[in-house]
Formats: C-alpha cells, sequence, structure tokens
DNA sequence: TCATTTTTGGACCGATCGATCTAGAAAGAA
DNA sequence: TTCTTTCTAGATCGATCGGTCCAAAAATGA
C-alpha cells in the first residue's frame, strides 16, 4: 500500500524511551541531542515523528499519566477488601520508591514547570484529580465494608494519601531509605484501619495484625 | 579603614532579592541577566559579591533553609500546648500556600537538581532532618502532655506531617484551593487529637472542639 | 528499474547562556 | 588632590540550545 521505506522503529518504544529521560531529567535539561541518542533515532526522525521537543514532551506526560492512572486503577478496584487493595498498593509504591530515583514525573513536571507551562499543567491537574477520585471510591466502598472508623473522611483523607504520595516522591530524588517509606505509608494505614497496627506488603514495617503470621 | 567607594547595595538585601527568583522559577530558569535587573545591582557587582551563580543560587538556598527552620522552631518550641502551636502552625502555613504559588525552594531544587547537585541536595537532606526533628519533639512533648492518642507514633508521625506538606508544595505550584488545604491538614489535626475534629487557625476546616466557638 | 519515503549524519542558523573583560564615572579615605 | 575601590554599561567570548536544511544511503512498492 504505502510506498517508501518504512520507519525503523517504534513509535511507542521511542516515546517510552524519551519519557524515560524526560522522566529523569526534566524538561529543561534534557537536550535534543540527548534524546535522539537514548532514543536511538536520528533527529531528523524525532522531528518528523513527534514534532518540536515541547510537542513531545507533553505526549509523554500524556503517556506517563495513562500509565500511572490504569496501573492504579487495576490494583486500586481489584476483587476483595478494598483497604487490602491500598494495603497491596502501598507496597508496590514502597518498591518502586526504594528502586527508581526519579520521584514522579508529574511532581518534577509541577514544580518545574508547572506555572509557565499551561499545558503541561491542565495534563497534571486532571491526572491528580483523576486519582483522588479513585482513592476517594475505594474509601467509600471501605466504608461500606466496615473496614473503616468512622472518623475518616473519604475526601478528605483520600486527599491526604495524595499529598503523601507526592511529597515521598520528591524526597526520593535525594534518595529514601525503607525506614522512612514505612513510617510514612505505615502511620497511613494505621489511621485507616482503626488504629491497629498494620504492616506493609512484603515485610514493610511491624506487623501485629492477628492470623497474619 | 576601607578605602574606595562603598558598596551601593546591601548584601543581604540582594540575596534576599535574589532567592525571590531563584525560589519562583528554579536553577536553570533563571539567568544571569534576570538576577541582576531583579537584585538591582550591575552584572560586575553580582560576580564580585557572589561568585558565579551556583554559589550565589546555594547561598539563597541555605538562607531559604535557615529562614524556614528558625521560623519553624520559633512556632513550634513556643510556650503553650505543643498540639496548640501545630496548629497555630498549620494555620500559617495555610495562609501561605494560599498567597503564594511558589511552592517550597527545597522541593523544587530537589526534583530539579537534587540528584545531580550534591551540595544542594546534602543543604536539603539536613534541613529535611532538622524539621523531621522539630516535628518529632514536638509530638513528644504532646504525648507527655498528653495530648496524643497512643496509638501516634512521633517519629512516624512526623515523618508524614514532613511528607505531606512537601506534596502539597509541590501541588501548590499549580495552584491551590482552600478546601484541598483544609481537607489535608485537618485530617492530620483530627488524627492527632484523636478523632476529635479540630480547626484550622482563621476558620479553616470545620469546627467542633468544645470551648471553642 | 524507477519512484517514493525514511533513514542517518552533519552543516548550519539565530538566539541565549554563563562568564570575563574593559572603560569611565562615582564616591569615600588618606 | 591622590589613591583606591565599587559602581554602571556594554562588548565580547566560547559553548550550548532548539530547530532547519541538505545530501546521500537504504528500503519498500509500482
Amino acid at each position: 500500500m504505502t510506498r517508501g521505506r518504512p520507519k525503523a522503529f517504534d513509535r511507542d518504544e521511542a516515546l517510552a524511551s524519551a519519557l524515560e529521560l524526560f522522566w529523569q531529567r526534566g524538561y529543561s535539561a534534557t537536550g535534543i541531542g540527548d534524546l535522539t541518542q537514548h532514543m536511538g533515532i536520528g533527529r531528523q526522525s524525532l522531528y518528523n515523528t513527534f514534532g518540536d521537543k515541547h510537542t513531545l514532551y507533553l505526549e509523554a506526560l500524556r503517556s506517563y499519566t495513562d500509565g500511572r492512572l490504569s496501573h492504579a486503577r487495576e490494583v486500586l478496584e481489584a476483587e476483595g477488601s478494598p483497604l487490602g487493595n491500598l494495603q497491596t498498593f502501598f507496597g508496590m509504591w514502597r518498591e518502586e520508591s526504594l528502586t527508581s530515583s526519579c520521584g514522579c514525573m508529574m511532581v518534577n513536571c509541577s514544580t518545574e514547570i508547572g506555572d509557565v507551562d499551561d499545558a503541561a499543567a491542565r495534563i497534571i491537574e486532571s491526572s491528580q484529580n483523576r486519582l483522588e477520585t479513585l482513592f476517594r471510591d475505594l474509601l467509600e466502598r471501605a466504608r461500606v465494608a466496615g473496614e473503616l472508623p468512622e472518623s475518616v473522611q473519604p475526601r478528605a483523607f483520600a486527599r491526604l494519601i495524595l499529598s503523601t504520595a507526592n511529597g515521598l516522591a520528591a524526597r526520593s530524588r535525594l534518595g529514601l531509605t525503607e525506614d522512612i517509606i514505612d513510617d510514612v505509608l505505615g502511620t497511613l494505614l494505621t489511621v485507616l484501619s482503626g488504629g491497629r497496627v498494620t504492616r506493609l506488603v512484603a515485610a514493610g514495617a511491624v506487623a501485629e495484625t492477628p492470623g497474619d503470621s
């Protein structure tokens, strides 16, 4: 059908590769040369395929937020105990924070260009709101299931969770130790479970939940 | 004693002015021209007085963290109820988050150059640790004073407070609404006061504390 | 084979960056 | 006055930036 030499690279893979670099170094500090080298494509191919640097960045940012959103939705809306799902989610958060040190691209972007780049700001704001809704709906379900103390207000606590996560992400760029993550996420879980000391997945914080060796 | 024309500007004022700009725009996006213009001094005076850009930035960052630390210490270690002091602190935080939209310079710096600028990272890490200690000591005093539920662990909760504040600071660069701040800080206070719904200073969240109209 | 398209690679442009240097004016001390 | 230092203002430097353009090679379909 189409004539001419076909593209020698996969667009999605190239985008994911650009995302890696933007995530790690931010917008300004990532040069076109860095991008082409890391993506493994030529300068001309980059401009033909993705437009200019800013357009590429926005697309990478959208790809990032979409990925995070769908992943969070998958875990938080799984079958079973809502609070258990949150616990699982925190556990995965924990592992990621310890292995990667890029933090969260939304947080990084917010602090770097959030106040001057309206398009980026809108993407992030929308994603944050959807994340908040995800947490709030989970807490509503937990409340219905009787897993929550009455004092926990779903919307307020969802926002607390989100803020805390963003704060941890910011700090993770300086390096983050296990005990800090366990303290922070463990405290949230403890409060949510009504004072009972819980534990993070994969033997994180102290465990006391009966019947759970 | 010293001969020659005296400096026509105040060094501390010039530094504070540079801090303003770095705080607002970050390191990379702030040019020498922007600095001299905003500081109201000549290019040569800047280099003579502060060295190069990076040195000036580090000094501004140190000035920022020192100011935040001493301010926090002043409020948190005041006479009276520890939890009341924390409440006051949150109230001031609230006002600042609503009026300014620069966020926290430590958070901004962490996400922008925290992983490549070791000197800046060390300054921030040290300040974060001292802030954590400040909160932890306050919670210890509150515990002794019987203001805290037994389930609250001072170190863990101090870290939660710090993470939450950093998260709010990051988000404040996209704009922050009253109800978000009130939800987040109000939830922390509610948990700390053992489930009783408290209020932020200056009529923030819902109030139910008896005897406090 | 021919036409078409994408590939790579480098040359190039205008702009901006941090930093240095110069030159002359200004202001206080000796 | 004379000396010394800082002031302002602008020229200049080398490097880097994002973006464009060009040319030759490569790979497909007609």
